[in-house]
RNA sequence: GGAGGGAUGGCCGAGCGGCCGAAGGCGCCUGUCUUGAAAACAGGUAUAGGGAAACCUAUCGUGGGUUCGAAUCCCACUUCCUCCGCCA
């Protein structure tokens, strides 16, 4: 959510911002005139309320009783106004909240304009894309020929999009979550346990809501929404709280599997794991000082990159376009690793800064050292990684010919013992 | 699921329908004193919105209601605690 003072002051800018996300830009001007009709009714209401407040004071000090009935009934008429007044300014207020909930962030100066993720810049890319004396097979013949991934399981208990791990193939995606954690905690994050399920205001507080319910899942009996990530109970667990300026940045990082619906990309991705229903994630996130947002969302690219490496993954850095950038982020970064049996960069993270936007709707501040007024954190996400995509990764760059799988180094630990899947 | 008791500022804790944005204490900040510190003393110390400003408005878990006026009365909800039941 935008600050109104700040669209009111920068009226054009917003509007070049959303130009640039390809979005019309009349809410704008809509937005301003409801301030400004907000702002009449406050002056209005408010005047009223000394009033009646100072006259109140009177009567209770009021001997005489005949003007002091007088008052009473003077006051019985200002506090119908007074009403009806706040009745209006409630409904105006409303309005102009939905209109900002809709309202998008601005993106970072320095991200490219562009129609979609095709339009996306390659910042950088990391090692080379692995080459095999044999045809490398997509993980969809791997993992079943392997009896570790049963696709046909997961339709029979599920339906399209859901598949089953067993074996060696759950193992290693446990031992995936259990490095990534350990990983994330050495790099400086604090592990978190949430919910994965939370309130209906929660997912408004990460920006979800309302935009986004067609995307989630939700239980209409019970105020309860299945997380589409862990960046929602990572950002709902600070809601409304006053963090000391010394406790920033604040790393968190969690594991949770993600609920989506999917609804929107219904024929796109249907084979394979790449895209389902639920998925597990491990996720990182930092509360920052505003200053200090894009120093830190270049180190939470560095984490992410780091865990592709120790993977021994290829994979390579890009900065999204305004066509690709997410409603709530400033700016944002993916990885994608790269595949070699379906012939395909995968997106196994995606980096944003935030900006004050989430902590503006979950109104999360931080009170200065020096005293100065409370200010609101900057909030960025991260995953750390997405599992399904990077085991589809490691199943694919570490195949052999003969169809089986070598365990990676980092995850030999994790594994009772199996280096080779087979 | 049933019964009962709570929710007040950074923390603890008072609070008769009007003089309560809220006593008192603790903490914190500033000053006096001191070579320095401690102690003592004095003053200050919530958040948001509106306003050029003076200042005004709102907020005592949340949302409604009664009233000229609500922290205080009524209703609903949330949440915490105690007891009973159920349960991985």
């Amino acid at each position: 959510m935008l600050d109104i003072k700040f669209i009111r002051e920068q009226a054009e800018f917003v509007k070049d911002s959303l130009a640039k996300r390809h979005m019309e830009t009349d809410v704008i001007d809509s937005v301003i005139a409801l301030d400004e009709k907000r702002r009449e009714l406050i002056l209005d209401v408010e005047s009223k309320k000394a009033e009646r407040n100072a006259v109140s004071k009177e009567i209770g000090r009021m001997k005489d009783k005949e003007s002091r009935e007088s008052k009473i009934s003077a006051m019985r008429n200002l506090g119908d106004n007074i009403a009806a007044l706040d009745e209006e300014l409630k409904t105006v207020e409303a309005e102009l909240f939905d209109a900002l909930a809709g309202i998008p962030n601005i993106p970072d100066a320095d991200v490219p304009i562009g129609l979609d993720d095709k339009d996306n810049v390659v910042i950088r890319t990391v090692g080379e894309k692995i080459s095999f004396d044999f045809e490398p097979k997509a993980h969809w013949d791997l993992g079943p020929a392997l009896g570790i991934l049963d696709f046909d399981a997961g339709v029979k208990l599920a339906g399209t999009r859901f598949y089953v791990l067993e074996g060696a193939g759950a193992r290693l995606q446990r031992a995936l979550i259990f490095w990534m954690l350990d990983l994330h905690i050495r790099q400086g994050y604090r592990e978190f346990y949430p919910p994965w399920m939370v309130r209906e205001e929660v997912m408004f507080a990460s920006g979800q809501l309302p935009k986004f319910a067609d995307n989630l899942y939700h239980d209409h009996q019970e105020d309860f929404w299945w997380v589409p990530t862990a960046e929602v109970p990572l950002t709902g667990i600070m809601m409304g709280e006053v963090i000391e300026e010394a406790e920033l940045p604040m790393n968190l990082t969690s594991y949770t599997a993600c609920f989506r619906r999917e609804k929107m990309s219904a024929g796109r991705d249907v084979r394979g794991m790449k895209r389902g229903h639920q998925f597990d994630k491990v996720e990182m996130y930092k509360y920052c000082k505003p200053e200090n947002a894009s120093q830190e969302l270049d180190n939470m690219v560095a984490d992410a990159a780091k865990t592709c490496e120790e993977l021994g993954l290829t994979y390579r850095v890009l900065l999204q376009s305004t066509g690709d950038l997410s409603f709530g982020s400033h700016k944002t970064y993916d990885i994608e690793v790269w595949a070699p049996g379906c012939q395909e960069w995968l997106e196994v993270s995606s980096i944003s800064n935030i900006g004050q936007f989430q902590a503006r709707r979950a109104n999360i501040k931080y009170r200065p050292a020096d005293g100065s007024a409370l200010q609101f954190v900057n909030t960025l996400n991260g995953s750390g990684l997405g599992l399904p995509r990077t085991m589809i990764a490691v199943m694919e760059n570490y195949q052999q010919a003969d169809g089986s799988i070598v365990v990676p180094e980092v995850l030999k630990p994790f594994m009772g013992g199996i280096e080779v899947i087979r």
